[in-house]
DNA sequence: GATTCAGTCTGAATCGATACAGAGAGGTGC
DNA sequence: GCACCTCTCTGTATCGATTCAGACTGAATC
C-alpha cells in the first residue's frame, strides 16, 4: 500500500491539513515544519497528493479534452489534424495544463459514455462529421467548450473558431472558374453517411451531411453559379474517407466518360493529392491535363504543386485553446473567424483546347 | 449546481447504491427500476456518474499519459514522434483508454509536481533526454510503465521496447565504410547538455548525454573501427536541436576546410535532411558531393532518397502501449526488441576522387 | 410448513484529499 | 495590563461516487 497523506501527518505528528498546506500553501506553515514534513514523506515514499482525489475535491482536473469525431488514430494521419493539435499542445504546455486525447468506440452509446467519463475541465471539439450528440453530453455536463466546425445552431455564446468555409471555398473555385473550366467535379468525403464511392447526386449543397462540406460546397457553386454554371451540371463524387487511397479510388472511372470534367475541386488537400495520383496512374498520362484543388495547404501540397485554399491549422488549435483555457469576458470575442488566402500553384491551368 | 447521483436517488425514491448500479451493474437491479432511474436521471440533466469521483473510489483512471520529455508542442513537429503517437492512439483507441499528453515545464521542480499530478494509470515514456527523475517518480507513485530508451540500469522487470540502437547504427556506418569513406563527420542533437553547435570532442561514444545517442554513435564508431579508423579520426558535430535549421547550422563551415569530410552520418533523417539542405546551399553545389544518412526512415526520408535505418515506428508506439495495458505474464516478455532494417538511397556514393 | 435460494435493494464504510472557521501562542500598541 | 493582531496549526465537513455485507421478498424444493 502508497502511504497517504493521513501517513505523512501521523509520522510527524502534525494534522492532516498540515501536510496538504506544506504541499498546496507553503505559506500557510512555517518552513521548518514544511521541510519536516517534506522529508517524512520522502522517507515514506509518498508520492504527494493523490491527483485524482485532490482532483475531486477541488473541483477542477488541470487537463482539458480534445475530441475527434473520426478515429484517434486515423487524426494522427491527417496533417491539417496534427497542425491542430500542435496548436493546442502549445497553448495547454504554456497553461500548464494537460490534454486528453479520447478516443471514440464505434458505437454512439460507447461513445456517449466516453465522452461523460472523461475527466477533463472542457472540450476541444475538433469535429468532422455530426457531432451534436458530443455537445449534448458536454453542456449536460456543464463543461466549457470551444468548437471548430460551424454549426447551423450555434448558440451566441458559444465558442467556436473556424474560418468563414463558403468564402475561402468560392476564392478557389473562382480562380478554377476564371482560367475557364465550366465541366467540373466536386469532391468530398462522406458527402452522405451512406453513399457509395463515386458520383452521388444532391439537390444542392445544403444536403450535404457535414457542416463543414455543406459550407465548402456551397462556396464552389456560388463561384460557378456566376458565370452560369450550375449546381445540376456540376459533377458531385463522394470519397470513403479522407485519404489518398479514397479519394483516387473515388474518382477512377471519372475521366473515362465521352466529356470528362477539366477540373476536379477537392474539399481537401488529401482528396486532390489522391486525385492527382488518380490521374498520375491512368494510361492516358495527364494529357490532357486536369485541373485539381484542395483545401488546408498542408505541408505536402506546397510540395505537391497543389492549388489550394490555406487556413491557419496550427493558430486554429492554438486559438481553439486558448478560448477555453481563458474565456474573454466579452462574449462576441469567443467566436473567431480566421484569414484565408487562396494560394495558385501549377496544378490549375487553363482549359485545354479539345 | 449540476445534480449528483444522490439528487436522482432522492427523485426516484431508490439508494444511491440502487442508482450507482443502475449505470455501473445492470444486472444488479431490475430492468424496470432502471429505467425509472436513467428517466429520471435524463429529466433532472444528470449527466453520469462524476468521472473524478469513481476513480478515486474505483482505484483506477481509465487513462495512459504519454511523456516526452521534449516539449510537447516539439514532439508534435518531428515525424517519428507522430508515429509513434500514431501506435500508441491505435492501442489506446482499441482498449477502450483515453490518452493524456503532459507537457513539461522547462524548470525541474515544476517537471516532477507536472508527472506527480497526472492522473493516470501507468504512463508511456518516450524520452530523448535524460529521464531518470521522470521515472522515479513513476515507480514512486507505484505506476506501471514501459520505456522506449535504452537505460543503463534497467531492471530486469522493466517493460522496454526499442531497437538495437548500436547494431542499427552500425549497419549504416557499415555501408558508409564500405563506399569507401574514412573522412567522416558524426552529427547528433544535444551531443552533451551544454555543448555549443558545431564540432566537439569526446573521449568517446559512451560520453554522450543520451543513451540512444550513445548507443548510435557507438555503432558508428563499431563499423569504422573495423576498416581501421578510430574513434579519434571521427569529426563529431553538435546540433542544438532535432530540426533541419539546427542540422543546417551545426555543419555550417564543416566542408570548408581543407580536409572536409566525405560523408555525414545524423543521427536521425531530421538532421539527416538539414545536412542536406545546407549542402544544397553551398555556392559550390554538391559537388563534390557528400554522402549523408540519416536515421528512422520517417516518410520524407523516402522522397528526399536519403539513406536510412528503418525502425518500426508506429508498431513501437503499438506495443508500448499494449506491454502497458496489458503486461505479459511473462516478465521476459516486457522486454521487446524490434527489426531495423538498413535503406539505401540516393544520398550515399562511393567517395569521389578528387 | 420449514428450508433454501435467487433476485433486489439498502446502509454504512470508504476512496484521499482540500476548505474553512477557529483555537492557541506570542507579540504590539497604548 | 488589556485589547488586538498575526502566525501556525487543528478539526470537521465535504467533494461524488463505489463497495460489500446483509436485509427483505417471493418462489421453488422437500
Amino acid at each position: 500500500m502508497k502511504p497517504t497523506l493521513q501517513a505523512v501527518a501521523d509520522a510527524v505528528g502534525v494534522s492532516r491539513s498540515t501536510v496538504s498546506n506544506a504541499y498546496s500553501r507553503p505559506d500557510q506553515l512555517s518552513t521548518a515544519l514544511r521541510e519536516r514534513i517534506l522529508d517524512a514523506a520522502r522517507q515514506l515514499g509518498y508520492p504527494g497528493p493523490n491527483p485524482t482525489a485532490r482532483s475531486l475535491r477541488r473541483g477542477f482536473v488541470g487537463s482539458i479534452g480534445v475530441l475527434f469525431t473520426s478515429q484517434l488514430s486515423y487524426a494522427f494521419t491527417d496533417p491539417f489534424a496534427i497542425s491542430f493539435l500542435t496548436g493546442v499542445s502549445g497553448a495547454a504546455e504554456r497553461h500548464g495544463t494537460s490534454m486528453l486525447l479520447v478516443p471514440l468506440p464505434p458505437a454512439q452509446t460507447d461513445a456517449r459514455r466516453a465522452v461523460e467519463n472523461a475527466a477533463v475541465d472542457g472540450f476541444c471539439v475538433y469535429c468532422v462529421a455530426d457531432e451534436e450528440w458530443a455537445l449534448d453530453v458536454i453542456r449536460a455536463r456543464g463543461l466549457p467548450y470551444v468548437s471548430t466546425a460551424p454549426r447551423d445552431d450555434a448558440g451566441a455564446d458559444e465558442r467556436y473558431v473556424g474560418i468563414d468555409e463558403r468564402a475561402a471555398a468560392r476564392s478557389v473555385a473562382a480562380h478554377v472558374a476564371g482560367l475557364g473550366h465550366r465541366r467540373v467535379a466536386l469532391l468530398a468525403d462522406a458527402v452522405l453517411p451512406d453513399a457509395p464511392a463515386g458520383p452521388v447526386t444532391l439537390s444542392g449543397a445544403h444536403e450535404a451531411w457535414h457542416p463543414t462540406t455543406r459550407g465548402r460546397l456551397a462556396g464552389f457553386a456560388d463561384a460557378f453559379a456566376e458565370v452560369g454554371v450550375d449546381w445540376a451540371e456540376l459533377t458531385l463524387v463522394n470519397a470513403l474517407g479522407n485519404s489518398r487511397q479514397a479519394a483516387a479510388a473515388a474518382v477512377a472511372g471519372l475521366f473515362d466518360g465521352p466529356v470528362p470534367p477539366t477540373a476536379v475541386l477537392a474539399g481537401s488537400d488529401i482528396l486532390a493529392l489522391g486525385v492527382l495520383d488518380a490521374l498520375a496512374q491512368r494510361p492516358g498520362g495527364t494529357n490532357p491535363p486536369v485541373s485539381v484543388t484542395g483545401f488546408d495547404d498542408i505541408p505536402e501540397a506546397a510540395s505537391a504543386g497543389l492549388t489550394t485554399v490555406r487556413q491557419p491549422a496550427e493558430e486554429k488549435g492554438r486559438i481553439a485553446a486558448e478560448l477555453l483555457l481563458d474565456p474573454p469576458a466579452d462574449a462576441a470575442a469567443g467566436h473567431v473567424l480566421l484569414p484565408t488566402a487562396l494560394v495558385v500553384r501549377a496544378s490549375t491551368g487553363p482549359v485545354p483546347r479539345s
